[in-house]
DNA sequence: TTATCACCAATTGGATCCAATAAGCAATGT
DNA sequence: ACATTGCTTATTGGATCCAATTGGTGATAA
């Protein structure tokens, strides 16, 4: 067979479709906390039935991506200052264990690739891609770190945060900063220095929630914990978002 | 009102009956390693329809206890002894992490509760039993850690893992041991060394791991990473868990 | 005899249908 | 005017129905 091989039982589901896109609203950003998200309308909008979107909104949901409250439906999981804060605690303790590993089992191969994820970091320009050219990096220096359950617990983690350190990014022009303590976490790698490794990515982790916890202290006020509702109903629709109409207006007979 | 105030809407949802039973299933090893979970055979044995039983499976498979091949369902999870070790060594840095804040912040009321529940661990003479008990021994230590996402990870790590351990103190003899350790830890506690109750922790953790591997080594047979096929069928009908059949013989017509 | 192929039943993945819940609006009574 | 009640609709939770895939059995042919 001069054919490429592929297993053929290895193509998604259309469940497997909608969560990864959702996934990637939710962690990007683009979908709010808070945002409700409606199971015919997702339906619609991925050209499916509710079934598939089912299954996706509850691995959302086990995700930490999403919340539900019985009979009213998912939403986008919302976060306090207080669980990013914890997160990234946990981001740091556990990529500390897998930095150890890593710097000693790097290949020669795995840290070129790693630098050449580092360079398209650093060049670009477009912030709602910078969560993943962050993410292409880290993963780029653990991949042989021989621990897939701590990658995975790891990344899961970050998916909890990303949107709101990316935030961070924007906000306080920190993407100077992540560039060089990209450049000097890399240095240490192919210095082969665990020590220094594990600290500077303590640092870099650790740093960047400074940043976000001083960012919501002082700007107190735009707090993403969303209100408990909306207050009034009818003026200003509000950004698109169609809540719940009761009826609509002028739909009454007899 | 007189009359005790309960939230309906916290009502559990079929879905979560389900999920319930198929993980107390899964992790005290009532489900073994490889065994299908029919979506029919399950509904009708939770008296309902495929739908809630789907959307359980999907939840028990992002926690990793069960998992899917497509177009072929869900079968228990397998874990492999590297799997087991590296679940074991994660949690013995994330438990360090957390005994760290627990040991500090543990009230009297609680230190209480857990030689209660230390106790019970110690008379408990059921091994399937030993599991909860040993789990509810450590959650007495760390409820007031204030680590929510520590624990949930921790949780969901143990409950990996779990069947592997109690296997291993069942096969070793190893209560005994597990019985003095979790007194030691309980005297840190209440001498309120986090130094040392890190270590027990880390210890009691790595040192059930330990044996476990040990056991694997030394009786390297019984490996419970199924193997591939049952090599025949139709010949000794295995243990009531009716494959697929096929066609029933004498089904045709005409 | 042995390799191939068509067919079959079991099972999953997805679509549609129905029941139950949660609010809002209007009508009613005070 | 204001609280209460019933009606209406959007939406979810669950049941049933249909389509697609798989693995096996037996028939067929080399």
């Amino acid at each position: 067979m001069r054919i490429h091989k592929i297993n053929v039982g290895d193509a998604p589901s259309a469940a497997d479709l909608v969560f990864d896109s959702l996934r990637r609203a939710v962690i990007s950003g683009a979908l709010k906390d808070g945002d409700p998200l409606r199971q015919e309308e997702l339906a619609r909008h991925f050209n499916t039935s509710r079934i598939p979107v089912r299954e996706a909104l509850t691995r959302l949901e086990q995700h930490g991506l999403a919340q539900i409250r019985r009979f009213h439906g998912y939403t986008v999981a919302q976060m306090s200052r207080q669980q990013v804060e914890e997160i990234c605690r946990f981001r740091a303790l556990v990529e500390g264990e897998i930095v150890v590993s890593a710097v000693s089992r790097a290949s020669d191969g795995t840290l070129a690739l790693a630098r050449q994820t580092c360079q398209a970091f650093a060049k670009e320009r477009d912030p709602v891609q910078w969560g993943e050219r962050n993410r292409a990096f880290h993963s780029a220096l653990y991949v042989e770190c021989g621990l897939p359950y701590h990658l995975e617990v790891v990344h899961a983690a970050l998916d909890k945060t990303e949107r709101y350190l990316v935030d961070q990014l924007v906000l306080t022009a920190g993407m100077r900063r992540a560039r060089a303590e990209h450049q000097a976490i890399l240095a240490a790698f192919e210095a082969r220095d665990a020590k220094l490794a594990v600290k500077l990515t303590r640092e870099h982790i650790l740093g960047a929630l400074a940043t976000f916890c001083d960012y919501m202290d002082t700007h107190a006020a735009p707090q993403r914990t969303a209100p408990e509702r909306p207050a009034r109903r009818g003026v200003s629709p509000g950004p698109k978002q169609m809540g719940r109409p009761g009826r609509t207006p002028g739909s009454r007979r007899a």
